[in-house]
DNA sequence: GCTTAATTGATACTAGATATCAACCGGCTT
DNA sequence: AAGCCGGTTGATATCTAGTATCAATTAAGC
C-alpha cells in the first residue's frame, strides 16, 4: 500500500484499491461499487479519484465517450483501444514522445502535456471477424 | 445550410446551426440552450448529435474531462487546448500523420482510428503570467 | 390544402460524479 | 488503555451531460 501521500489508511480505501488492483485491463467505478457493496459509492469515486491524482489509474474515454479507468503500470504512455471488445492496453512509442519535442516549433504556446489514443481492431476481434 | 443528408430543415435546426455558427471557437450544448431559450433541450441535444455524424462538429474533453464541442473547420485535425483560459484551436500537422502510419507496426491490431489533444499555455496566457 | 412521417419539447429518466453532513474511526498523545 | 480530533465514511441529495417517451406539431411532397 503505496498509498501514504497525506492520506489515511482506512479499511473502504484498502478495499477499493485491491478491487482495482485485481482488475485486469480496464475499470469502472460503477463496477468497483458493485465488487464492493459494503462501500458506499460516494467512498469508491474519492479513491479513484486519490488514485487519478496520484497517478496509478488513468481516465480515458470509450470510443462511445464512456469513462473507464486503467492502471497505470508504466509511467508515460498512450492507450489503444480496441473497438471491437474495449480492451484498453498501455503503450509507449518513442517516437511519440520525439514527436512531441518536434511538434512544439508548430504551436503558438507551450505545450504542457498530451493525450493521445488509438482506436484499433485487436488480433482475437480481427481472428473473429473472419467468420 | 449544408445539412440536409436526409434529415429536415426545421426552425429549431436553423436556430440551434446559427447558435452553433456564432460560436467562435468552443461550445458547450448548456450554452447553446441559455442563448435557445425557445428550444427544447432535447432538440438542441438532438441537432448537435447531427452535426456531430456529420462530422461539422467535433467532441473532446477538456483537461477537467469536461466535454466540449468545436466547429470542425479542417477536415482531420486534432486540436490544442488552452489550461489557462480552455480556447480550444485547431490544428494539423503532417508529421503526425506519418506517424500514425508508421506506429502502426509497433501495435497489434488494425489502427482504426485515433485522437489527439495537446494541452498548451497560449500566448495571451504566457504573457499574462508574466505579471 | 391535405397527408404523413419526421420533428419537437415537456417530462422523466439514466449514468457519472460531487456536495452535504452527522456519525465514525485511524492515528497520535498521554 | 483511554481519549481526543480531524480525516474519512456513507446515505442522501444534487449536479451535469445526455437519452427515452410520447402526444402535439410541422415540413415537404402531392
Amino acid at each position: 500500500m503505496l498509498e501514504d501521500r497525506g492520506h489515511r489508511s482506512t479499511g473502504p480505501r484498502r478495499d477499493v484499491i485491491h478491487a482495482v488492483g485485481r482488475t485486469l485491463d480496464s475499470f469502472s467505478a460503477a463496477q468497483i461499487c458493485n465488487e464492493l457493496p459494503l462501500v458506499g459509492r460516494a467512498t469508491v469515486y474519492r479513491t479513484v479519484k486519490l488514485l487519478l491524482e496520484a497517478g496509478v489509474v488513468c481516465k480515458l474515454a470509450m470510443p462511445n465517450g464512456e469513462p473507464t479507468y486503467t492502471l497505470a503500470r508504466i509511467e508515460h504512455h498512450h492507450h489503444t483501444i480496441c473497438v471491437g471488445c474495449g480492451t484498453v492496453e498501455e503503450f509507449r512509442d518513442a517516437t511519440i514522445e520525439r514527436l512531441m519535442r518536434t511538434i512544439g516549433s508548430d504551436i503558438s504556446g507551450e505545450i504542457v502535456g498530451h493525450r493521445m489514443e488509438f482506436f484499433i481492431t485487436c488480433q482475437d476481434c480481427l481472428a473473429k471477424s473472419k467468420d
